[in-house]
DNA sequence: AGTCCAGGGAACCCCG
DNA sequence: GCGGGGTTCCCTGGAC
């Protein structure tokens, strides 16, 4: 298997192209149109019922299966020169994944969908910076209002409804963003920046491709797109499920919205 | 100046 | 009918 290497030189003093381009073009795209053909088939409805009310524990489950190609990034530093490095290839054990992956708690009826359908784009085993970073490298996402201490009174808000309630519950954005998190297959679209803290980013070239899947996973009317997917980030905000950080396009799951969604609450 | 992204108000929709 | 959870539209502002 040809192993192709990518390295963007990325520079925060930089212009525009700084946070844009973080997706190797020459990496293959992930193929929505099959996703969303899949999507539409099978109109993929979530059945909660199959969530169980304790979600198993699936850490260290291999969370695909499929051999899959696979693309490294690797993070050299968060404050000044960044240097991403795709590797292209199928060298990444699956172990790394999945020790940088948080557990797919979220036994969503999705998981091995994406590998039904053959679901295979050749896409980065992401390496966050949890693997990579030192402290100093999550310094700036310290300027970030911290989820639990910004919130003052409101942590008992939302008491996290992610063990569905009477069996049958809508999907919600952060649920599936958690879930395309989880997805290999999605890594092009959105990633892990630091996943301990629940640190994501969205690819600012395939945004909108992930917000086009969100809509038709919702049955939408109009195509979504990456502005009011963000708008209902935004909201997320105001009850802290998720913050936006200080970044262009990176976000972080609440902490105790990302223990839900990880099945340790 | 144009584009991209972020933030937010407000009306609306859908569902339980 | 009501509330939750978005969705849609629109506007403003900052950074590049």
């Amino acid at each position: 298997m040809e192993t192709i290497s990518y390295v963007n030189e990325i520079r925060l003093s930089g212009g525009r192209g700084a946070w844009s381009g973080v997706a190797p073009s020459s990496c293959p795209e992930v193929d929505l149109e099959v996703i969303e053909e899949y999507l539409q088939e099978h109109s993929l409805e979530v059945q909660p019922a199959h969530i169980p009310a304790s979600p198993p524990t699936t850490v260290g489950q291999p969370i695909h299966t499929h051999s899959r190609q696979s693309t490294r990034i690797i993070e050299n530093s968060w404050s000044g020169q960044h240097a991403y490095e795709w590797h292209c290839g199928s060298h990444t054990p699956s172990e790394e994944y999945e020790a940088h992956a948080p557990p797919s708690a979220w036994p969503s009826p999705h998981d091995n969908q994406w590998d039904h359908i053959g679901y295979s784009c050749e896409t980065p085993a992401y390496i966050d910076s949890d693997s990579q970073s030192s402290s100093s490298q999550y310094q700036e996402y310290q300027d970030s209002p911290s989820p639990l201490s910004d919130r003052g009174g409101r942590e008992d808000r939302h008491s996290l409804p992610l063990v569905p309630l009477s069996g049958k519950r809508k999907e919600r954005l952060f649920q599936f963003l958690f879930e395309m998190l989880q997805t290999p297959s999605m890594r092009n679209c959105i990633w892990w920046v630091h996943s301990s803290s629940g640190t994501f980013q969205f690819s600012s070239q395939n945004k909108e491709r992930l917000a086009q899947l969100w809509g038709r996973r919702k049955g939408n009317r109009k195509t979504m797109t990456y502005q009011k997917m963000a708008r209902a980030l935004r909201n997320y905000s105001r009850t802290g499920e998720i913050q936006k950080v200080k970044r262009k396009l990176t976000y972080r799951f609440d902490e105790k919205t990302l223990r839900g969604l990880q099945g340790d609450s």
